[in-house]
DNA sequence: ATGAAAGCGCTAACAA
DNA sequence: TTGTTAGCGCTTTCAT
């Protein structure tokens, strides 16, 4: 059925390799990574003989002996997936495109299992460590003098020493303002989630910023609460009653403000042409699902675990490590929801 | 600062272990795997050394003497992530508690990448693949006499003699009608996704079944259209329509769900007084989101996860390898929106 | 109870 | 141009 030597149960070595090209085991290596000089027949004796015997180097040994192991682990804290999802596919495929493999690693949020999975990545000999999280807010660093380097992504770390690569959330809270103001909207209202939250915090300030600048203030205060859609519904109702002229709101997240969507609906408001409305993550399933869909602030969160990625490539590279907190520029996703009314 | 070897960049060896305790490399070999007798007084000397010296065995070195990495490779199609990611923390949780590391790879739904992945995923000595995806229709194999054991999960090898494990999609659609049925409904609409879905088809063949042992019909007929909240609403309409008097809609996901409650709402119809609603995959954000959150059928993705990863080490392990399809069980997750009218 | 030596699969010097 | 050899870090006989 089946050809190779599978069947045998037994892997082939370069030996036999070698033994079937009728070489050294040497001249085999030199031939099959393209080193040194040889006869081109004898070159290609090998490498059919590789072929044939479906030959694929043992990297192990390969590593053993080159002292590399061209993997990096990645750290997640968030099960849950939504955030740092995107963010391991956005670093996956900067390592992957390369020769690096990646170890994965979920830690349930549990410090014990995180410390142990670092233990255990570099008992592997990973050659780095992308950290990545479910918020912005700092974290205890997974450890000062680690024998390899580090970059947490969507994730800060306390250790200013530590590069940390997060999403601009004043920017895109700023993003949106703006638009909105461009829109010709200048009752704007915030809801959003808790102020224990950075990213709450920062988004507010990237709005109140920008409408200060014009001479305004948010309608109705910043509301703040659950990450949820009900207090969506919750908070549009107060809004409306402190601030019954708003003529756009912008949500601190897409569920956020499907919850607004629908009290808006309820009362009778129209969206966007009595008020325009703005989220935040360009959760998709959401932002579309929404009655009027969804003009939200896109994170680029595949973009922080590319940028995670390609900063922790150089520093194995070798280049002088950055550190501090860099952040990754939003980008505002135009739907009905702002249409110009 | 800190101690170490880390700052020499050198790494430490068995060999630096064995001189600092005074002992040969084989003896200190022996000391710290606990095996061959020994003075107490020398093991703990070297387990000293070791501590001290922050050894970590090189597992490139110990896999290449063992001929096992104790990996293995996690190829997902989804990179979306909703279905496989589940799938992957119930994977990686299985594992993990042993000693095994687990390889990420993400295809983009692209065979060539896929392949190359496999290639990769081979070369580096994993010791077995999970492959995962987010649909349950059967897909081309990965392989035929790979080297190593494959299981897919959530996803289906076309070919017979590979194990897949997948939800039980049939059982789920009968959860679901079974419990309207017990909590007195007995005018069943459906409203779910593309026919060209197998879950799609079978949730319903599972709901028609139940349905048809107690004597009765879908009310106004299998309604079958997009997964999307859109689809939901329009579906619903057609629905109230056909049978004006359905007391139960079940839906073949949350998003769907969410849309016909929707539109029952907009038509004056309670949920769950006038009309029970179920959903399918307990999706949190959506079902608790929905307006009246939602009962739903659980697919334990989790589950299929850690199944799939029993299953490989089982096989890695040398037992007889299964082959064909399993399923694993859904359960009903209780919410407002069936409760008793 | 301990040490010496071989060898896992591979690469890179060095010999021939 | 090709072959031989040493050695990456570790475990495991087999001597001592």
């Amino acid at each position: 059925m089946s050809n190779s030597a599978h069947e045998t149960g037994r892997t082939v070595t370069i030996r036999d390799v070698a033994a079937a090209a009728g070489v050294s085991i040497g001249t085999a290596s030199k031939a099959l990574n393209g080193v040194g000089r040889m006869r081109e027949e004898t070159r290609a004796r090998v490498m059919a003989a590789a072929e044939e015997l479906e030959f694929r180097p043992n990297p192990l040994a390969q590593g053993l002996l080159a002292g590399r192991t061209y993997t990096v682990g990645l750290v997640t804290c968030d099960s849950f997936g939504r955030f740092s999802i995107p963010v391991m596919l956005g670093a996956e495929d900067a390592l992957g495109a390369g020769q690096v493999s990646v170890f994965m690693c979920d830690t349930r949020d549990d410090p014990i299992r995180e410390h142990h999975y670092v233990e255990r990545l570099l008992a592997r000999r990973v050659e780095g460590i992308i950290v990545t999280g479910r918020r912005t807010e700092p974290r205890p660093s997974i450890g000062r003098d680690l024998p390899v380097p580090v970059v947490y992504a969507m994730t800060q770390s306390q250790d200013e020493s530590d590069l940390s690569i997060i999403p601009d959330d004043e920017g895109g809270g700023a993003l949106a303002a703006r638009h909105l103001l461009a829109t010709g909207r200048t009752r704007v209202g915030h809801v959003t989630g808790p102020q224990g939250f950075q990213a709450a915090r920062r988004r507010a300030a990237g709005l109140t910023g920008v409408l200060s600048e014009a001479g305004l203030r948010v309608a109705g205060d910043v509301l703040h609460g659950d990450w949820s859609e009900e207090w969506g519904r919750q908070g549009a109702d107060i809004l409306l009653h402190a601030a019954p002229d708003v003529d756009a709101i912008f949500c601190g997240s897409d569920q956020i403000a499907r919850g607004v969507a629908e009290t808006l609906r309820e009362r009778g408001r129209r969206v966007p042409e009595d008020v325009a409305l703005v989220g935040f993550d360009n959760w998709e399933p959401m932002a579309l699902g929404c009655r009027t869909p969804l003009t939200t602030v896109d994170m680029n969160l595949g973009e922080i675990g590319r940028a995670a990625a390609a900063h922790l490539l150089d520093a194995i590279a070798g280049e002088p490590t950055r550190s501090g907190v860099l952040t990754v520029p939003a980008t505002l996703v135009l739907r009905e929801s702002t249409r110009r009314g």
